[in-house]
DNA sequence: TGTATATTACTGACTAGTCAGTCACAATGC
DNA sequence: GCATTGTGACTGACTAGTCAGTAATATACA
């Protein structure tokens, strides 16, 4: 298990009074819990020896399970928002390729580990449960990347370098592929054992050249450039 | 509630016997409460309310709820086995464009309904708790549709219509869309503000038009086409 | 054809176990 | 001291799985 470091007997940090990080502490163990098990099936003493708490502390800072489940997705809303603000940036006169590589290998990189994956598993399975969050995340963080990312693709058709396409639509295409090659990848994927021999990176790649190239306008196409 | 029809205070169809069909009913109402509330929210007694049975018929013929899950997965794995077969047919001389956009329509149809959502939601969500399950639909589905499909894909490219891609990546990153899309479309889903303006058959078309595009061949590529 | 008897499908109250949430008490810091 | 933070045994509601009993059908015999 997780728990406690060996010296917790002598030093006992569990009962160090920290109620700065406690939140923090729940949140991430609920996340891991939540993700693992789904909400039904996740058990509140089991996030607590995750966090390294006592059960009672939970519902110290948090009044319920469901409004644990909440916070944990709320924290993640923010977490993607303040990423999102972060991508945004600055296109300079970057070509439109470019600027899509970059923020493509960027978006990437924030859904490494099983953090990502396990948060796609309670959208995907839980989020329907609670339709005032769902709708919470489904503006603030689903049509936000859908527009940010479309806007690259826009910028990318107005510079003739990407043939006219729904912008809209191609981000939704890249984002499926991104999430569902993340969840995919995961050794314990029914998609596993038919991509485990590639490695991460060289995968983000993949995706990557695959959207630019399927974007990139034909030579014929170009006749609106100089 | 969906339960028995009208007439079930006459002709009282729960205590009909019928041992042949029950268990069908029982993993059909299975799949609903599965797909709706995940394996471990799942009550045995809402499945046998809405298969109309009593919960102790459900334990007559499936020794237990893991059972039973198990049961619906296995069901739908041989109904996506079958539907495979099926599209496998016949190319013939058809341009690889036409049998591409054939072949994806029919397998947008195959996942209409709520049917193939709720699906979706166990298999990223529940499958990686039965590895033993998760192998069987990774090798019986996931990986023979990627087959299949990177099989038409690398006809397109050995006929110079596609551009020379990976076909299993190219296959990968369609199914994801084409899955995602479902899911999105969904009313209960967060992505659904988004596209709930678009008509299914429409979102169906444009997405297989974009891969269509994306695959096409750029004119100056074709020099190997007469 | 009707009626007694056996067989099988099904029922739902019940049991044993689980788990969210509580609370009386303990530890810590000021 | 005494206020704040944390604990973990406890409770009560809920649910998977059981089983003694009931009802539908099949078979036997007249």
């Amino acid at each position: 298990m997780t728990i406690a470091d060996p010296d917790s007997a002598t030093t006992d940090h569990r009962r160090r009074r920290d109620p700065e990080s406690r939140p923090q502490q729940i949140l991430d163990a609920a996340l891991e819990v939540f993700g693992e098990h789904g909400f039904a099936g996740a058990r509140t003493d089991d996030i607590a020896t995750k966090a390294g708490v006592a059960k009672g502390t939970i519902f110290l800072y948090f009044p319920t399970k469901d409004d644990l489940f909440k916070a944990v997705v709320r924290r993640e809303i923010v977490a993607r928002i303040e990423d999102a603000e972060q991508r945004r940036a600055d296109a300079g006169d970057m070509s439109a390729r470019d600027f899509l590589r970059i923020f493509l290998t960027n978006y990437y990189a924030t859904t490494q580990g099983t953090h990502a994956l396990r948060m796609l598993r309670l959208v995907m399975g839980e989020l329907h449960k609670h339709p005032e969050l769902a709708r919470f995340y489904g503006t603030e963080v689903i049509a936000r990347a859908w527009t940010l990312l479309s806007s690259v693709v826009q910028r990318g058709i107005e510079r003739g370098e990407f043939r006219p396409v729904d912008p809209m639509l191609a981000a939704r295409c890249i984002t499926s592929a991104f999430l569902m090659h993340r969840a995919w990848s995961e050794p314990s994927s029914p998609g596993f054992p038919m991509i485990s021999h590639i490695d991460s990176a060289q995968l983000g790649n993949d995706l990557v050249e695959f959207f630019i190239d399927s974007l990139a306008a034909h030579p014929a196409d170009r006749s609106h450039t100089p």
